[in-house]
DNA sequence: AGAGGTTGCGAAAACGTTTTCGTGTTGAAA
DNA sequence: TTTCAACACGAAAACGTTTTCGCAACCTCT
């Protein structure tokens, strides 16, 4: 087993200096060509690399990026990270990632965890329990540290630093006014709770879309689901009802789960019912019918999210106390599960 | 801005030595309770907490778990990546992602940067370009150096280390067999290129169980994708010769798309053609009809890879040099798409 | 030969910890 | 009053770097 070998053996062993190998390695004209070249050729020899931690130590700097994400078995997160693994990597910076799992306390503990030195930044998209207890002194405390934040898609107008999102409500209005613009009068929407920022949006989109058009908004067609697992019914209630020809779901799960009770109802998408989904996920992309849906876009948002968090941390000193809000755009993909009436 | 307070800084403020105060927090016998109990307040009232940086070059251990893995926008990984943070978690260990985007090179990289201090061990998946060019002495380089290295899924035989895996060979057997005894003779095979180690090995236990039932193996029956994004010509045709009745796919994306394209061809599935994938993901769960598979239980996987990794770091000194290598049990989900002949 | 400049290198500080060891002050025992 | 232990604390080393500064030795002019 041969341990990695340091500066200071390297001193010993060729019977000069810490500071004059350090020096000859960064190639300093302050060392002779002739010792230089001797260093240089044994740390080679013996595969010399600086410790990462030294480095980080002295520099005051980690080159790491934490992500503090809900959950990663999920793809839309997975792409986010997929991007701003991209971005770091061209930047050199590592990046370290923590699952809140919807949790406030597993977030506030990364968070701090963390924060005690192994990042230099943050990109995090809040917990659930987070957007509901509204309570974000975590994230306030370490901006106030002097370490920058990048929030992404879940994020709060209660804190102050850099964001990236997409215009959700802008994006659900599109997609309604699409079904509308098809024929469709009964649009129904699936969505989650209002403390969900993302599906409030969404659903003020909804509502917004209907009104422009002089639609009226029937709260029996608007069905809240708080928890995946037992949404079945909610679904079936609003299928059965034979009120609504098309429906708007805010995630592509609340789609396909539309889809598939649809058909157990001998209801045939998009023959009979149209559906539009949110997310481009593999769902959407392979499920059958495929689901026209709002695409996201991850890979761009985590790509821009690193692009800022880096920005910020290479401006360093500056100082910049003007955060933006980067919106992506999305676009609606029309796929197989749309029709016209 | 409050920039994080050191120790030295808390021993100047109290003018004390920086040992005392180190010594106080960690509640040393050595210190008077008076000196005690003042520097603790001080330090929770300026909410003192260790640099991780700091103690990982004092100790020598960083607390953190490198993982690499060919890409993270893919179910298995996920869910691998989501059991591992559980396990990291529950440890008090922290996990940084690295993807190698199935390049060798890339792969490299990332393993000698995470390798110079950043990590304390790690947990691999070959990308498919180390697969193919068989190449493992960077691997190996960081084992040498006393780092532990544990590899899941895609292993190899090359590199002595502990591995977590499933039985491939034994799972596709039992998917094969399982479409057999259910009476059907001409079953077909959507594979991998060979070199693609899980692909082989699943391609090995279907043709074991053909033979083992006395089936002949047709060579027009197994196709191999090179290329998902283009494989959708050599599967219709497969499926166009009408010459199978049932299909065993090594992944969830081949067996959906199979079943695409016999839908496009007037075939139905299960009536016309039944079909088993291998993974359980989101496409197998939420596509209609849902997909038979073999479930790889990633979580599992991932968690028994954590758990080994930290045995090891915690076992020390042991030099403990027997490998072992876990195998995961998988079960065969029967859902929608398979059927009786 | 002395002044001044260049060259080549080492000592030491710094980053933030923990820990070992040394030391001065106290109190009690002899 | 002397001796010795217990007590309470500080100095310093160590982890592996980088960098500033100081200092010899040599060289080049007058």
């Amino acid at each position: 087993m041969r341990k990695k070998v340091t500066l200071k053996q390297i001193a010993k062993e060729l019977d000069v200096s810490i500071s004059t190998v350090s020096k000859s390695l960064r190639d300093s004209h302050e060392i002779s060509e002739d010792t230089r070249l001797k260093v240089q050729a044994f740390a080679k020899l013996y595969n010399y690399k600086p410790n990462n931690i030294a480095l980080s130590l002295k520099n005051k700097k980690t080159k790491t990026i934490g992500i503090i994400i809900p959950e990663i078995v999920h793809h839309f997160f997975a792409t986010v990270i997929s991007g701003i693994e991209q971005v770091a990597n061209e930047n050199g910076y590592n990046v370290i990632v923590c699952l809140s799992d919807e949790s406030f306390d597993k977030e506030v503990i990364n968070l701090e965890m963390l924060a005690n030195g192994s990042t230099d930044g943050f990109i995090m998209s809040l917990s659930k329990e987070t957007q509901q207890k509204k309570d974000f002194h975590h994230i306030q405390e370490v901006i106030n540290q002097g370490m920058p934040v990048v929030l992404f898609d879940r994020v709060t107008n209660d804190v102050f630093c850099d964001k990236v999102i997409i215009d959700d409500k802008q994006a659900a209005f599109d997609a309604v006014q699409f079904l509308i613009e098809k024929g469709f009068q009964k649009i129904a929407l699936i969505t989650t709770v209002d403390y969900v920022s993302v599906g409030k949006l969404r659903t003020d989109g909804y509502k917004e879309a209907l009104k422009s058009n002089h639609m009226a908004i029937d709260e029996e067609l608007i069905i809240k689901i708080e928890d995946i697992d037992n949404c079945s019914l909610k679904i079936e209630k609003l299928i059965q009802s034979q009120k609504c020809e098309a429906i708007f779901a805010v995630n592509e799960l609340f789609a396909v789960t539309a889809i598939k009770i649809a058909a157990q109802n001998n209801l045939k998408v998009p023959d009979d019912i149209s559906v539009i989904g949110f997310t481009d996920g593999i769902i959407s992309q392979f499920s059958t019918p495929s689901i026209s849906t709002v695409s996201q876009n991850g890979i761009k948002m985590g790509r821009k999210s690193a692009q800022m968090l880096i920005d910020r941390l290479e401006l360093e000193d500056e100082e910049n106390e003007q955060y933006t809000t980067e919106i992506i755009e999305t676009n609606l993909i029309i796929r197989e599960s749309t029709t016209t009436k």
